[in-house]
DNA sequence: ATCGGTGCAAAGGGTTTGCAGGGTA
DNA sequence: TACCCTGCAAACCCTTTGCACCGAT
């Protein structure tokens, strides 16, 4: 059975407040503010135990993992190859038949869009946070 | 300026040879057959350069770094979760239009098909452990 | 008082890099 | 011969794990 900690509640709350894939660094440094002494070990852990009881889904995007909350409807991503964040983007328009081959069994499929979000575009920094 | 060396001929044959989305660890494990001297890192630098020429793109699925001739006319790859391979699909179907919101700039996109290879739904075989 | 959660540090995979020696041009 | 390429090992990054302590129930 899970028990309710601070860190937890802190980690959880950033996907809550971002509502984007996250990184296990990116809510490291989230909850960093309001809890220094969280490791990133907590993190990993923390959120590998909301997969499992099925809160947050993995995102594999961009080379590192992320992870989104799972009570989305289908959707896709958007990479920034500036910042390297990930956004969500609106309902799925795949057209789910003939995705694969014959031969090919097909459970899932992840649409990724790759560019450069709002944010870097219009200050053109780079690496940054806010 | 780039050297022809019996490293590299045998790192180029495997993607011409597989035509499909190759991790450093499969390409290394295909030439340790005709070369086992050859280390991982060779692998790795080979690549990279193999990337820097062009004549090999990154193909980001999966977790782990894969790559592809360059060669290829605009395609999406499919993954199966059963042995760990990616396969290339045909031609993109996805409509290149309004792939994101206004405000982001597309540069790029990807669709990733999951589930299982013929290879592993006909033999079973695969990664066994589940 | 339990027993899951946390912090720290060490261990584990994948990838890169430093260095000395080897092979191509 | 010159210089790139290779092998090996150490370094790095991301993620997981061991262990002792903390704290929610």
């Amino acid at each position: 059975m899970q028990r309710n900690t601070k860190q937890r509640e802190a980690i959880a709350a950033c996907f809550s407040a971002e509502n984007r894939p996250l990184t296990a660094a990116e809510v490291h440094a989230f909850t960093a503010k309001d809890r220094p002494s969280l490791g990133i070990a907590t993190v990993y852990r923390t959120v590998n135990a909301f997969v499992e009881i099925g809160m947050l889904v993995p995102v594999l995007i961009g080379g590192t993992n992320r992870y989104e909350l799972s009570a989305k409807p289908r959707h896709h991503h958007f990479y920034c190859q500036k910042c390297d964040r990930a956004y969500c983007l609106k309902e799925c328009t795949v057209s789910k038949d003939r995705l694969a081959p014959e031969g090919f069994t097909v459970h899932d499929h992840e649409l990724v869009v790759y560019g450069v979000c709002p944010s870097c575009r219009s200050t053109s920094n780079g690496k940054e946070g806010e």
